[in-house]
DNA sequence: GTAAGTACGCACCTTTTGGTAAGTACTATT
DNA sequence: AATAGTACTTACCAAAAGGTGCGTACTTAC
């Protein structure tokens, strides 16, 4: 009921410099949310989170990915500064990709995120397992 | 090049239980994943991080989510054992949702992410800008 | 000389995601 | 008596995401 959306923080501190709003619908940081969470995405930063990789690298380790989407989202998390890429001017080409400051903080909390999703995985599993027992019965 | 993939957790700890691996293909971590980090999913999730909420409450709270896509993307979290339920049996109907434990523990990871984005909104917009300008520059 | 690897871009097509509008069943308000 | 609100679902359509295969330019290994 008082200015700010969430109550965690006072909005003399919050809305110092302009501050996004996730919640709201023409605000950007949406779509910068969007790059970070993609489906490939996630798994980019993820596993830059173990140091430099090169394309074929990142491909071979995030099984699945096309080069498309590869490139693609690798671009994406460039453009918005959390990915840094590197290009040897030889042939072949050698091209390295690695975190910057900000990629690296953005990664940490996706990893985190991922971390506790990978440990937690048979305990959902088995809620999801339940979930549509009792959907199938209600159904029946 | 050792037996686990990240060096952080050694393997006597990390692999007791069956831990996903998201970087696998086939593996169901992904598909939690995707519920979690969904465009819709996470404002849910981010939403729900200051207390329960009413369907139409989280359908004003989060501007430019369809009817369908909340309903949609409540069950999937519903499913995951993230979000709680709770219908009270009035006309008209009375639905309540919140986080359970485990989406609770989700939610404020997910939290983190949204709340730092937002705090380093203009920073990013800033690469954004120049990283388009150095491309337009390059094409000309 | 043929194949493979390097890091992509492009065109075409399919799949998934998401939006719109309508309907439901009932009540409370005007 | 008509309208709005509650929490949805369903059918239909548009948009976005994503996959496949091909091409590039050049080198190294077989």
């Amino acid at each position: 009921m008082n200015g700010t959306a969430k109550g965690e923080l006072s909005s003399s501190l919050t809305e110092k410099l302009s501050r996004g709003n996730v919640l709201a619908k023409e605000c950007p940081s949406r779509g910068i949310l969007q790059d970070v969470t993609s489906r490939w995405g996630v798994l980019v930063l993820f596993s830059l989170l173990d140091g430099t990789h090169r394309f074929s690298e990142l491909r071979k380790k995030i099984t699945g990915i096309s080069e498309k989407m590869l490139s693609q989202t690798l671009q994406a998390l460039e453009a918005d500064g959390f990915v840094l890429r590197i290009a040897h001017p030889v042939i072949p080409p050698h091209v390295e990709y690695r975190l910057t400051d900000q990629g690296g903080t953005v990664a940490r909390k996706v990893g985190d995120l991922v971390n506790w999703i990978e440990l937690n995985l048979e305990d959902i599993l088995h809620s999801q397992k339940r979930f549509d027992e009792c959907k199938a019965r209600k159904e029946s």
